[in-house]
RNA sequence: GGCGCCGUAGCCAAGCGGCUAAGGCAGUGGAUUGCAAAUCCACCAUCCCCGGUUCGAAUCCGGGCGGCGCCUCCA
């Protein structure tokens, strides 16, 4: 049974889908005005960790992100540039999309956008406005809160506590909390023709109606940043009930936000806000302005980190909790994943078969096994329970890593007790317990996302040559170590060590890695 | 001011009333090694403070102190 926290209950929820075996999450997209910071990377990294552990429980998983590609930040931006709205908004949704298939996000089914669903906006902001739950005002049209039963519930406010609010053009709106659903156009603006005149969609509507047209009236899971509860959800959920007459959303899940957590302290973000409230105060104790709010392709670059490692520095700690972003956390992650990376590589040694070529169950029942008095696959079984169950409880990955780690070690110390290094210890029945554990670990690292390719080979130079000389230079150190001639041996990997080169000795013959 | 979250070892972090408080990074000792590297083993926390509930609390309640988020078209 998988529960997940449901913001709108404030409550952990037996998860059921609306349908039979269906399941469909949308979850809020970027606005394509720049290029995606790491920040941007954390709500789809768990929603595709989310996706992958339903359908490994056999639903059918359906998973929508919309783009928001007509936008004031993307006005501004493509002013200051003098690119093109249109243009400017493709090449930074090439520039997400890039991102995403880099941290392994590839189960989003479909990104709608915006501007594809101009007619259908405008359509269901008419539908609002005949039932009286909207109202026009000088090309301009307005959700109105008051006729909402329920505006508030999910983000746990009242309209009485939101009094004094409110954008520029309050006095067009009836409340201050009221929201536009259509926006006017000024001049020079992006413009659709509407029964109001030329202009463009409000913020929320978007999500309302293309949720709609992709995965019902109602579906199972919305999902987004906390920062999005209010007003973007409660706005969302308003104009959808509003106009449907039932559920948006069976469950809402928001992920914690990325924090820059070094920065905070300095710069200070509440005091200033409370007796300042200055624009520049406002983007303190944000990720703006930290290393991590650069693009993210130039922060794997410059800081040379797999972005598999970014993937599980993201899942290492529960989804709703905020993350501090720190260069140092990302590359102790990494160091930690190096145990994974070497096991695998003694896999092969050990079994000669490629751990990324395993194939692993992709479905709950069939990962199941039978240990029977094998002390090792008992404790696999066991860490693969614990796993799932951390799993199971609101999709606890920071639990579920931890899990991986404890079966790493386990089967490390196999290798080590049964002296698997060595050829001549090794038979099948030993080897097919390993197997077996690897297999699992695949398995349980599929679900994360994690581990389904190789990492990348650090900075080139592994080209043929290098190989030959490195086979030189282990050759003729072998050749000392024989002659008992340690000085020359330790004087070659040491020298290798200071180009950042490793050099391990093993039973079978010495192992070269790069830094 | 309103609403909400959080405070577990040097750092990160799981834990949601009851076995010895997961795991990672860093560190220390040991096995292994010619010496290393890697791996394995061991060590490293009475859970911010004060009360309360309970046979029993890191876990529940109240009060402090501290950090943070939203209320302002940031994912």
């Amino acid at each position: 049974m998988i529960r997940v926290y449901n913001t709108l209950s404030k409550t952990k929820e037996e998860f059921q889908p609306v349908r039979k075996g269906k399941v469909g999450i949308y979850v809020c997209g970027p606005t394509v005005y720049k290029p995606s910071h790491i920040g941007h990377m954390v709500g789809p990294v768990i929603f595709d960790t989310i996706k992958r552990y339903l359908v490994y429980n056999g639903y059918d998983v359906t998973w929508v992100v919309n783009i928001t590609d007509v936008d004031d930040k993307l006005i501004v931006r493509s002013n200051e540039s003098g690119v093109p709205i249109a243009e400017l908004a493709r090449t930074m949704t090439d520039d997400y999309m890039a991102c995403l298939e880099l941290v392994g996000v590839d189960g989003i089914d479909h990104f709608p956008k915006a501007t594809d669903h101009i007619e259908a906006i405008i359509k269901f902001t008419e539908s609002l406005i005949d039932k009286g739950f909207a109202y026009a005002a000088e090309g301009d049209v307005y959700f109105d809160v008051a006729k909402a039963k329920d505006y508030g519930k999910l983000s746990h406010r009242t309209l009485e506590a939101m009094q004094g609010d409110g954008g520029g053009t309050a006095e067009l709106k009836r409340h201050s909390a009221d929201f536009a659903l259509w926006k006017k156009a000024k001049p020079g603006e992006p413009s659709w023709k509407s029964p109001w005149g030329p202009g463009r969609p409000g913020w929320h509507i978007e999500c309302s109606v293309m949720s709609a047209a992709i995965l019902g009236e109602t579906f199972d899971i919305h999902g987004g940043g906390l920062d999005l509860v209010f007003p973007h959800h409660e706005n969302e959920v308003a104009q959808s009930e509003s106009c449907h007459g039932k559920p948006m959303a069976k469950v809402w899940m928001h992920n914690g936000l990325m924090q820059a957590s070094s920065e905070v302290g300095k710069l200070g973000g509440r005091q200033t806000r409370a007796v300042e409230g200055d624009q520049a105060s406002q983007e303190a104790g944000k990720i703006a302005g930290s290393a991590g709010a650069k693009s993210f392709r130039l922060l794997l670059e410059e800081e040379k980190f797999q972005p598999e490692t970014v993937r599980f520095f993201l899942l290492s700690t529960h989804y709703r909790r905020p993350i501090d972003f720190s260069v140092e956390r990302i590359r102790s992650v990494g160091t930690g994943l190096d145990t994974f990376y070497r096991f695998f590589k003694r896999y092969e040694r050990v079994t000669g078969e490629n751990f990324y070529a395993i194939e692993a169950p992709q479905v709950r029942a069939a990962g199941e096994f039978d240990p029977g008095a094998d002390a090792l696959l008992k404790e696999v079984a066991d860490h693969r329970q614990r796993f799932l169950e951390s799993m199971d409880d609101d999709f606890n990955t920071g639990g579920a890593t931890g899990v991986l780690f404890e079966l790493v070690r386990r089967l490390n110390k196999f290798v080590e007790d049964e002296k698997l290094e060595d050829p001549k210890k090794r038979d099948a029945a030993k080897l097919a317990s390993l197997k077996l554990g690897a297999k699992t670990l695949r398995e349980l690292a599929g679900i994360l996302g994690i581990f389904r390719k190789p990492p990348e080979e650090k900075a080139g130079g592994d080209d043929q040559l290098t190989g030959q000389l490195m086979q030189l230079l282990i050759d003729l150190r072998a050749e000392a170590r024989k002659a008992k001639d340690f000085a020359t041996a330790d004087r070659i990997r040491n020298s290798l060590t200071e180009m950042g080169i490793t050099l391990e000795d093993r039973p079978g013959g010495t192992d070269w890695t790069r830094a």
